[in-house]
Parts: structure tokens; C-alpha cells; sequence
DNA sequence: TCTTGTGTGCTAAATATATAACATCTGTTA
DNA sequence: TAACAGATGTTATATATTTAGCACACAAGA
């Protein structure tokens, strides 16, 4: 009896698991209505419930029980998560040319940058070459 | 009669789907075989002839005959597909914070990363600050 | 302690995804 | 031009996903 190999790649979830799990990841946690009324064109209650419980046998979410409700919350935090959809997005739209996506993520972020965001980019960078040689 | 509404948006595909438009703008074009022979873990011929045509149906595709059959490419450059992509995923997962991105990708790039690279990459920041202001 | 509101545990069912199979068309080449 | 190889058009079907609804649990206030 093989353990039914289940979909375990953040990229790859079904649309509405991963609405889910986005937006938990936005609320940092929160219970079933939290995350219902968090989600935009949300789904109804049950649908919401199903796909948390789906994310927890996943291994993307945990819950811990709090009076009467569950309180869900990301397994992996951030950092780990990243890297798997950076990895992914690197390979699929900028195979060869990790630049090109720093420039995408620029032209993107653009906007919300201040002086003191470029002025960190720019020790981050430094940083990065150093590690490197 | 509303026409059906479809799912447009790329970060949720189904599955499948993002794994064939994954694969054709890694090929940037090909027929059903060439996509087909470039996917890892691949499903069937049928299969994918269906992915390609929801994804044409969907938008994000487009064809050509050529001779006996049909070549499929991304209807988008790719420059547009990553606005959406990158939006999404600052929103999820650096709500604000613009730079923690920027370190997530320097993070997992490192390795690829040559001396040329980080000096095109501060280029870059100092253009982009040049633009801000 | 009764009632009410809010939540969970199930199970059934509707939809959507994904695959297979077969008939048909079209170039190629013997 | 007959036969083949490789492609598409279509339809049916298996599987996965998403949703709804009812029964029960539990805390809180009258």
C-alpha cells in the first residue's frame, strides 16, 4: 500500500489551494472566516475549509485549536517558500539569465521604491559579490 | 447568456496547464510534440493537444500551421507575463517590502551569479534611481 | 440549564481537469 | 496514385477539484 503520492510543489497547486494558501501567507494566520473574508471572489465557507485542510495534509499549513476554532498558519516561513517559486520563475522565464529577472522585479517594484530601498539593494548586492569570491 | 468566466489569471492555472505554458516559453515556440518531448515527467499526447488549446482558448496562447501542423507560442512577451507574476508575488509574500524580494532572489541566484552579472545589477539600481526621482 | 451563535466532522454531489481512443485529413515517397 | 507516417477533430470517460448541506460539539449569556 503506497503512500498515494500527493502534490507536494507550491507552483503547482490547484487555483483555489493556492488562493488559499496565499492568502493565509498574507495574514500571516488566521481561522476559516479570517481567511474567507480576506479572499477576494471567495468561495463559499465550506469550499475555504476543505482547501485548509487539504494545505495541512499537504505539509503547507499547520493549525493549532483556539476555543472553539482552528487557527491556520504557514508551515514553511517565507524565506523557505521563496525559494522554491524564485527557482522556478528563474528556470521558466529566465533561464540563464538571473539579471534579467532582477531587472523585471525593478521595473515592477519601481514605483514603491524609496531612496533608502536602493540604497539597500545596493549593500545587498555587495554583500552577495563578497560572499561570492 | 454571461459567457462563462474564465481563469486568466497565470499564477493559478490549473497544474497541467502550467506546466505546458511553462514548457513553451522555456522553447519559446513548438508543436505538440516539441512541448511533449520538453516536459519532465510528461503526460500524454492527448493531453497536452488539450492543455494547448485551453491555454489558446484562455489567451495565452497563440498558433500557426505550418505544414501539417501547428506551432504554439506565448501570445505575451515574456516582459508582460512577469509584471503579473512578480505583482502577485510581492503582494504575497513581501507585502511592502520591495528589498526582501530583491534578497530572496540575490539568495538563490547567488551561485549563478558571475562578476559581470553584479555589475549589470548595479547598473541597474543606479538607473532605476535615476528614473525615480 | 436552555438557547443561540459559531465552529467542526462528515458525506454527497457538482464542476473542472486530465486522459484515452478513434476517425479523418495531409503531406511524402515508393 | 496507393500506402504510410504523423498530425488534427471529436467525443467519451476517468480522475481531481471544488462546493453544499446536514448533524453534532461547545462556549457564552439569559
Amino acid at each position: 500500500m503506497s503512500k498515494k503520492k500527493v502534490n507536494v510543489k507550491l507552483e503547482t497547486l490547484p487555483p483555489r489551494e493556492r488562493h488559499v494558501l496565499d492568502t493565509v501567507y498574507k495574514l500571516s494566520e488566521g481561522s476559516v472566516s479570517d481567511v474567507l473574508a480576506a479572499m477576494e471572489d471567495p468561495p463559499g465557507y465550506s469550499a475555504v475549509r476543505t482547501m485548509l485542510n487539504i494545505l495541512v495534509q499537504k505539509g503547507f499549513l499547520d493549525y493549532r485549536r483556539e476555543k472553539t476554532k482552528y487557527i491556520y498558519r504557514p508551515v514553511h516561513a517565507r524565506e523557505q517558500a521563496h525559494r522554491s517559486i524564485f527557482r522556478n520563475l528563474l528556470d521558466t522565464f529566465f533561464p540563464g539569465k538571473p539579471t534579467a529577472a532582477v531587472a523585471a522585479l525593478l521595473d515592477v517594484a519601481s514605483d514603491d521604491l524609496t531612496d533608502d530601498d536602493f540604497r539597500d539593494m545596493e549593500k545587498l548586492i555587495k554583500n552577495a559579490r563578497k560572499g561570492e569570491r
